[in-house]
DNA sequence: CGGGAAGTTGAAGAGCGTCAAAAGTAGTGG
DNA sequence: CCACTACTTTTGACGCTCTTCAACTTCCCG
């Protein structure tokens, strides 16, 4: 871990939620800044370090959580220990929706990360007063299903070359999506995630990465950087072989 | 089709949506009676016989839809004719949910089929006089949510055998909670269906049924009808070989 | 500099897909 | 009522992609 990253931006005492950098990215954008405060009286700031828990599968689901900075891996198991991960999460996006009696999966850090942690009944009152807040959460559930049905459509019937080029795109877009470099993507994720991820192994992730790298696609960086060389040739091995 | 079913149960004139049949199943239930008209005025019936399309991916997401009779698929298409199931819909489930500019997937009933049509504008401004609606139509979509990621637990880590298993239980299931019997189901949709649903071929599929049929596990009846035989050996099989 | 994890590369094999054909089922019209 | 046709499902043989198992290399972090 980087010297520089020890200190991440997340909610500080006295007024926490105005100052955060995933605000106007997630739930918390919906209310005005006279709102504010009854938010941050709700809210637990959490920190933590890679393979940090936030949440295990099947636990009570008192909680809805933010992430604030890092990344976070949502995920279920099979028995023996087979793992799907379902969703890599950043600033912004919320976990512990997807819950019946239990959490739908459990969450894990990827980077060091900081989330803002929610009880379900006391945010549940919130949304009550606040309609906007509740359109907007509704609004991210919306697009998570969307996304959830894009993936499923890769993991069903895409070839390991078109997975690992949609995911490689993904990656990009949300990166841009946050403001940052379009054609550098940072991998904060192992090949085994990615695998997972994909609905593959390690070891088919690295040979098609190196496979892409041979054929001028993309360039492999130190620190785990992708540069995306050809992005038109990465749009059409995503979607047609 | 048989002759029987030509007359779904769907609204009609007067009085649309208090004898709706998938009333209490769906969003619809969260309204009380008295409300009901307002929610009658919007609703447009709609009536589908098989392979009828609801919407197509990409188009202007104008509407939502409720099932009230039948089964419909919703599923995505890759450019060269791949296509991924995403799920099968039967009576109070709801469809047009995610969508960003346009519907993120396509929509064709299975069976002869009766959808209620909603405009979106207007069933919006219907949620916001009526909380409990919203509440409602939320917990559908963390519920649709849930399913997804169960969905791409089996798409991307489980075997044509699991796969094939974990599908038979979950039909089950279904038509247990609709009040069906547990231990025969209904299989509505073709081989192909099935398969584009689980991620394999229609070869794949026929083949692990009748492997399950010689093993005594199911048996397969006229007209669709699958009996679960030994439901114990089949959850066995669905979440671990 | 050293130890351990993560990543890459190689060889062999399995599971599922592909191609092809037969068997079963349903709808149509004489 | 039954033959004809078209589609769906099943069954078979073969091949390919991806997995599995294993060894080697690289990258970190102490």
């Amino acid at each position: 871990m980087p010297r520089t990253e020890r200190h991440l931006p997340h909610p500080a005492l006295g007024d926490p939620c105005l100052g955060c950098a995933a605000r106007l990215l997630s739930v918390c954008g919906a209310l005005a800044d006279d709102d504010m405060p009854a938010l941050a009286r709700l809210v637990e700031p959490l920190h933590l370090q890679p393979r940090g828990t936030v949440i295990a599968e099947g636990e009570p689901a008192d909680h809805l959580f933010n992430v604030t900075a890092g990344t976070v891996k949502l995920y279920k198991l099979l028995p023996d220990g087979r793992r799907q991960i379902t969703g890599f999460l950043g600033p912004g996006d919320m976990l512990g929706l997807a819950a019946g009696t239990g959490y739908a999966y459990s969450a894990e850090a990827v980077t060091e990360a900081a989330l803002c942690r929610f009880p379900r009944l006391r945010l549940e009152a919130l949304l009550d007063e606040q309609p906007a807040m509740r359109r907007r959460l509704f609004a991210m559930a919306r697009d998570e299903l969307a996304a959830a049905q894009e993936q499923m459509l890769l993991l069903g019937r895409k070839t390991a070359r078109e997975k690992t080029a949609s995911f490689l795109l993904g990656l990009a877009e949300r990166a841009a999506r946050r403001g940052g470099p379009a054609d550098a993507v940072e991998v904060a994720m192992s090949r085994a995630d990615i695998a997972d991820y994909l609905g593959l192994t390690t070891e088919t992730v690295s040979r098609t990465l190196t496979a892409m790298k041979a054929a001028g696609l993309i360039r492999l960086l130190a620190g785990g950087r992708i540069v995306l060389a050809d992005r038109a040739a990465l749009a059409g091995l995503a979607q047609a072989g």
